[in-house]
DNA sequence: TAATTTTGCATCGTGAACGATATAAATCGA
DNA sequence: TCGATTTATATCGTTCACGATGCAAAATTA
C-alpha cells in the first residue's frame, strides 16, 4: 500500500493529459485541410467571435502566456490568416485582423464541431456523460488558475 | 445561431486541453525540486511500478509515440536518473532501468499525490466531482484510441 | 535458406508551451 | 515634469509531441 497512489492507473492529470492529447489528435482529418494546428483553431475561434483583438486578449482568452501565442499568431501571418497592425490608443500593443482568407475559412470550419462529436460519440457511446464533465472542468480550471496569480 | 457551435465556450476539447496544461503546472513546484518535468515523472511512475522495461512498453503505457519517449529517456539518462541497455534475446530493444538515484526518488516522490489533491481540493472544493470524471475519461480514451488504429 | 516484411528504436523537422529576459510605450509618484 | 514602475509584446532556450524517414534486427514467407 506504500506507494499505491504512485500508480498510473490513480492518477488524474495523466488522464487530462491524454485525454486532451488525443482528442486534439481527432481534430487533425479535420484541420489538415484547412492547414491549421489545433492551438491555430482555438485563435481562429477567438477571432470569429470577435474579430481585431490585442494579442493579450487572445491570450487572456485561451488561458495562454503571450509568448507562447505570439510565435504562434506569427506562423499564421505568414500563412495569410491573419494580420497584425500597431494599435492606435496603445502603440505598445499589436492589434490582430483576420484576412479575407481568415474569414472566409470560417464557413469551411463550420461543421468541425458536430463532426467531431459525431466521432466521438461513435466511439464511445454517451455523449451526454461527456458534456456532464463540463462544470467539472471548469470549476477545476477556475480554481487552477486562481492558483496562478499567487 | 448559425456558428453557435464554434464559440470557445462550447467546446470541450479545450477545456480538456486548458485544464491538463494547468494541472501539469500545479506539478511544478513539487516535480522542480526533484529536476523532473510532468512527463518524466510519468516515466519514473511506469518505472516504479516495474523496472527494467523496453521503450515500447512505456510508450505503450503512456499511450505515446517512441519517437517522443525515446529523447525524453535520453534526457533522463543525462541526469542520472535511468539507464539504457541492450536487450539480450531482441537485441533491438533497449531496456531501461532505474539507477539507485532513480530508485531512492521514489521515497520523496510519495507524496506528491496527496499534496496535488489537497491543494485542487483546496481551491474548488469537491474531490468526489473530479473522481466522477474518471470513468468517463477512460472510455473517452478508450475510444479515441481505438479510432488510432484504424 | 534467401528474399520480403515487420518491428523496435533513433533521427530530423516543425510547432507548441513556458520560464527568463529584453525593450519600448504608457502610467504613476514625488 | 522627470524618474521609477508597470504593461504589452517579443526573443531565446529547453522540453515535449508527433509526422516522416532511416536502419538494423527479427519474423515471415516463398
Amino acid at each position: 500500500m506504500k506507494y499505491e497512489q504512485l500508480k498510473l492507473e490513480n492518477q488524474v492529470c495523466f488522464r487530462l493529459y491524454t485525454a486532451a492529447r488525443l482528442t486534439m489528435g481527432a481534430y487533425h482529418p479535420y484541420l489538415d485541410p484547412l492547414g491549421l494546428t489545433y492551438p491555430q483553431y482555438l485563435v481562429m475561434l477567438v477571432l470569429w467571435e470577435q474579430d481585431k483583438q490585442p494579442v493579450n486578449d487572445i491570450a487572456h482568452k485561451l488561458l495562454l502566456e503571450t509568448n507562447t501565442v505570439t510565435p504562434l499568431l506569427q506562423r499564421m501571418e505568414k500563412t495569410g490568416l491573419i494580420k497584425r497592425t500597431q494599435g492606435k490608443e496603445d502603440s505598445r500593443q499589436r492589434i490582430v485582423t483576420l484576412t479575407k482568407k481568415g474569414i472566409e475559412m470560417r464557413e469551411q470550419a463550420k461543421h468541425i464541431p458536430e463532426c467531431l462529436s459525431a466521432e466521438i460519440i461513435k466511439n464511445e457511446g454517451s455523449a451526454e456523460e461527456i458534456m456532464q464533465m463540463i462544470p467539472t472542468l471548469d470549476k477545476l480550471i477556475q480554481g487552477l488558475k486562481q492558483q496562478l496569480n499567487k
